[in-house]
DNA sequence: CGGTATCCAGGCCGATACTG
DNA sequence: CAGTATCGGCCTGGATACCG
């Protein structure tokens, strides 16, 4: 918890309205867009293709598959679709047979993945805090 | 993208396994108990409470519901009850009438609210280039 | 006020079959 | 290999009604 590589206080003030309301204010507008892009962005897949193909750069369909576990085929060619949409990978189609095609990582989804990894090490660090919590909620 | 407060190739650097085989090594039971977790908590409202309560501290229950627009009644109480269990909020009940029940983040929920902040400050800064992105993929 | 309980429509997602 | 198409179950989540 103490050993996030960010000072939450930082960011968190970041994100604040000052108090001279200066010019970090919420459009409300804008914060509607904003959550809406973090509600798609924020999801289970999209996170871990990110992971994976953060760690290994170039990779194909089926490479990926094998790296995913538990991904059905459906939603991962939903997901990188989604993602090729948003500008997080590109899609590269080589006119080989058999068909090869390869993803990979724009700048864009690159810098996601990074935002991401905080939540990552939080989740490996406080694991075990979690299961200890929900037990003991549990137990009542 | 290059204001992110942290240093993505640092992080990533530190989620990978060293070519030495140090001890980041990933467990993959661990691995798998951690990406039940991120889906689990990489969650819409459990993000925005999180920001919510970030910024004012302790709330009840319907100031909570007035900052957060669209969500009904039966996922804040949902959402809520499930932060409760995982050790994120902090839940007062004070026998008075009406009713009142504080919410509040534990240092756990607070340490993900700040995990969670690169991804928020992510969002605002490329909500503009996500959108170019896709109506470039839709003209197609 | 701060919830439950119930109903139900819509969407998510896996399984399966098919294709260039 | 890298998909698309279709079906169907289930679960999410909104709406509504009720309660201590």
């Amino acid at each position: 918890m103490s050993t996030l590589p960010f000072d939450p206080a930082t960011i968190a003030e970041a994100r604040r309205v000052t108090a001279e309301g200066q010019q970090h204010a919420v459009d409300p507008a804008v914060e509607t867009l904003v959550t809406e892009l973090i509600g798609r962005v924020a999801d289970k897949w999209t996170m871990i293709l990110l992971e994976v193909l953060e760690e290994h750069g170039e990779l194909r369909f089926t490479q990926i598959a094998r790296h995913v576990d538990g991904i059905s085929q459906k939603m991962l060619t939903q997901t990188l679709r989604q993602m090729e949409r948003d500008g997080m990978v590109t899609r590269t189609v080589h006119a080989v047979v058999p068909p090869r095609v390869d993803y990979r990582l724009t700048d864009l989804g690159h810098s996601l993945g990074a935002a991401f990894c905080g939540v990552w090490l939080w989740a490996e660090e406080n694991l075990a805090r979690v299961q200890a919590a929900r037990e003991s909620f549990d137990a009542r």
